[in-house]
DNA sequence: GTGGTCTAGACCACA
DNA sequence: GTGGTCTAGACCACA
């Protein structure tokens, strides 16, 4: 279910906590529901026990999801979270926009770019 | 006239590459004006002079400066590169918006933070 | 494998960018095969850490080889960029075509240079 | 008759010493014939006398040309240099053929870049 | 004075 | 252990 790009730039820790956030977004991992012990996903990922440690610590930092030492990993039931992570990224495509402001990219340039990706990328909108 | 974050995470040669490509694209830096050399920009960020040796290279590379040596460094006159900029700009916006959408972010969201930054920040449509 | 010459003109970083290339060319370094880590490249050369970092990013940018932090540093296993390298090495050639032109070389005598390296030399037509 | 590239990568003083040797080559400058006085020709081009004097001193050096102090600076007639300068450019190509049959460049496509040059830029075969 | 290369080393993030 | 960045300096070619 979950793909990582070994020779992608962008960590492998972060990838993994990525496409952990984008799975709990598309509603495939529900609130509650446990999440494959740190050792079993290392495993089928084939990369470092670590590497997964540290995403998932991360993730409970930010609140996605909690740990129970001798329970397991569990996906967050806190609302706020979702919402917090969402500004986060919205905070983040606001500097973005600035810089592309700077350089001369104009409003309908960004907003095509947009549509590109949420009207023919079938995103609700 | 350039500030540098030095506890950022984002290297100080990118800072400073990024600052000087919005330099130009505010029209601060004009075509075939000439940059200040390396040790003096170094000194006065308080850098190393590699450090800025490092990003003026690389904006060399991208076309976006040219360097001559012994007269000193310049901004480029090469129309290209001012499209190629906006370009690979709008590619790295086009795979946040991929990312937002994965987290829930709906279009109207992202047109409001768009409007924040370009209607009330006056940018040019 | 590798010797470089500390009292050419070129610099040092070239010459192992150019050597490496090479070695790839002659299929001494195979696709995705893992390179000597900086440090170690940089010991055995007796050159710096930060030469052998920079030939190796350069490469990179080329998209001869890739790096990984915490992983190495592995060839490319990417097609196109052999086809770039040809057709770099061929413009190159180009230019000095013309400027042997300039001097007075006839078509005859760089053919017969030619064969001296690839008829004698045994490389393949 | 000489244009120089500022923005160029190649030196002046060598940009300067190949046109010298084109034009001689190409028989705009006969032997014997008396060059501009470094002055002249400095102004004449917009650099520096220095730079016009390292041309002609090397070229001196190189037996292309002879300088006579308070008289000027005059084209060889020495037949030998001629032959020299071609013999240390087959020299370069053969370097330049080596690589190029390293990196898998096959000889009918130098043979083809050659042409390019020779043939359809109508060089005297 | 200008950019270009290089050494010797340090500290960091990541796997 | 691996690559990535940075400092503090040096020496060089060129204009």
């Amino acid at each position: 279910m979950i793909i990582l790009d070994s020779k992608s730039k962008e960590p492998i820790y972060l990838q993994l906590k990525s496409k952990i956030i984008q799975l709990i977004g598309a509603g495939a991992l529900q609130k509650n529901e446990q999440l494959p012990p740190v050792r079993v996903l290392a495993r089928d990922l084939g990369v470092n026990p670590n590497t997964v440690q540290r995403a998932y610590t991360e993730l409970e930092a930010q609140g996605v999801i909690y740990q129970i030492v001798g329970k397991g990993s569990f996906i967050s039931d806190d609302i706020a979270t979702t919402a917090a992570l969402k500004q986060g990224k919205l905070r983040e495509l606001k500097g973005e926009f600035h810089k592309a402001g700077q350089i001369g990219i104009v409003r309908s340039e960004i907003i095509e770019t947009l549509d590109q990706v949420y009207k023919e990328g079938g995103i609700r909108d």
